[in-house]
DNA sequence: AGCCAGTTGCAAATGCTTCTCATTTGCATT
DNA sequence: AATGCAAATGAGAAGCATTTGCAACTGGCT
């Protein structure tokens, strides 16, 4: 939260450096997602953004959004029958374990589990370029 | 090939003990599933599945499918950014690796990558239901 | 053979996402 | 500060894969 204005700024530069205008509905839409501690959906990040611009529209919450994963700020999920998800892309790369009851996503890395994907691509003659590891779980009870 | 009938009379079997009648469409549909040796989606099952009965619909491929995947005979993948894919659930789990310059499937399964899946879900306080481990790779050139 | 809930084909509806287009706006240049 | 113009915008239409409503059929048990 206190830092997330210096982030905004930082990504702001980013879009700038990359030929993309900073528009109004663009700065309110990387606040709220700079301030986004989940991985909200086009329409959450729709509702959320307006409070700070009444005038974006969704059409504008798809472009931008596209244009910021473009240009590497942004990533987008698709997790099990559901929307698209985003999140800023400034933490190092990560999997998600999704809760399947809530919905509520986690993230995990294993460096181990990387590099095995690593070498089963290369088994089998190939370059791994990318990989999606989605793990659907429930909370253990007891 | 050769085995196909059986299996399709094996398939048809599960699907009368669920309750669940089996129409001429859907024994079409069985047939071109259980021959498949790749992850059509459905229209492509559609396109196949007229060859044998030219009445079938694309609703009822898709009910269809729907229906199997319930009883547990068929699986559904969702990858990236294209339309939903199936193929028979009697092999056993498997991931896949995605080429992604032909769409190309290739199963592999990596019970190292299993069982370090588990350990992560109980590490977080979860049980693993189930997941999703998706390989984007490109041919090795050289 | 006859019944009747389960199935079907068709068309219309969905829901997310992208696109079209007329209008506005950022911003580099005067 | 005013100008020019490509980029961006809002609103709504269009796309696309998938689902659904409905009237007409049909498995498969009696």
């Amino acid at each position: 939260m206190k830092q997330s204005k210096n982030r905004v700024e930082e990504l702001e530069g980013i879009l700038r450096d990359g030929g993309v205008r900073v528009t109004r509905q663009r700065a309110a839409i990387l606040k709220i997602l700079a301030e986004a501690e989940d991985h909200p959906d086009a329409s959450e990040l729709h509702r959320r953004a307006k409070e700070i611009d009444a005038t974006v529209s969704l059409s504008t919450v798809y472009r931008t959004l596209s244009a910021l994963e473009q240009q590497g700020v942004v990533q987008r999920h698709a997790f099990e029958n559901a929307t698209a998800r985003f999140e800023t892309a400034d933490a190092p790369h990560h999997d998600h374990l999704i809760d399947i009851e809530t919905g509520a996503v986690i993230e995990f890395r294993s460096d181990k589990i990387e590099q095995l994907q690593a070498e089963i691509a290369a088994e089998l003659g190939y370059d791994l370029v990318r990989h999606r590891l989605e793990l659907y779980c429930r909370k253990r009870k007891d």
